[in-house]
DNA sequence: AATGTCCCCAACCGCGGAAGG
DNA sequence: CCCTTCCGCGGTTGGGGACAT
């Protein structure tokens, strides 16, 4: 109890950055729980963290959004639904934090989407431990657990996750559309599709993870309809 | 000028996973 | 294994500035 009360919440002072960007500065980042410790900063571990990542951080851009930007978050919110801190990994300079922010002050507004702060069916990880983001993730994964023939189409040996084979066989279960989007056309969207499935499936291991971090990432999601999610597939 | 309301965003909270002893 | 600590995530809150009355 005492503990938890020799902590200061609320805002920051000028102060108290620079206690904690003097200590990261000579430490570096990490082992936030040891600040208050040393330097006597009255900040839990958490909000020492925070504070660094979301704002004292020098990779941190300050200032407003730009078109460029929020056309970005719009395209990957589509593509990963709540998931603030992959989008905003792919965001340069802007936070999950900043991310999460301008979309429910700003995108939904913008995109006239309504009660910005209702839970999106299956965001939570105490749901399901698969971690369900949106409505239609959970359909999807619905759909792969009623089709039995999807598991031996898709696991045979010594294959990495064939990307071709795996767009053929969505596309004979219904979850994508042959030919008559963006995806169907372009590899690089073959790509993107075959490591967002991935992680959804459970039909992958646990562990593996989709990079977002690949080749034409950017380029892709040029090509992304602003509009496209899972369910108009 | 005073008061009320709205809106933005920094910060907090609760939870789960990973790592280490 | 079990427990503790640390880290990271997404949802939520509330302080305070901007604007309206």
């Amino acid at each position: 109890m005492e503990v938890e009360n020799r902590y200061k919440k609320g805002l920051w002072t000028e102060e108290e950055d620079r206690i904690l960007l003097d200590y990261v500065r000579v430490h570096g980042r990490g082992k936030w729980n040891r600040i208050s410790k040393m330097t006597g900063l009255q900040r839990c571990g958490k909000s020492c963290r925070l504070r660094w990542l979301n704002y004292l951080s020098p990779t941190v851009k300050r200032g407003g959004f730009s078109e460029e930007e929020e056309d970005l978050i719009i395209r990957l919110h589509n593509l990963l639904g709540n998931r603030w801190s992959l989008i905003a990994g792919r965001v340069p300079g802007r936070t999950d934090n900043q991310v999460k922010n301008h979309w429910n002050t700003h995108l939904c507004k913008k995109l006239g989407i309504k009660n910005p702060n209702k839970k999106v069916v299956g965001t939570s990880k105490k749901t399901h431990p698969a971690l369900f983001h949106r409505v239609e993730d959970s359909q999807l994964i619905q759909t792969l657990h009623s089709t039995d023939s999807l598991d031996s189409k898709l696991c045979h040996d010594g294959d990495d996750h064939d990307h071709t084979k795996l767009m053929e066989v969505m596309e004979s279960e219904n979850l994508c559309t042959p030919g008559t989007d963006a995806l169907s056309n372009n590899g690089e969207s073959q790509w993107m599709m075959s490591k967002h499935f991935a992680e959804l499936s459970p039909l992958f291991p646990v562990d593996y993870q989709p990079n977002l971090e690949g080749p034409g990432f950017l380029e892709f999601l040029d090509g992304f309809p602003l509009d496209l999610t899972w369910q108009s597939l």
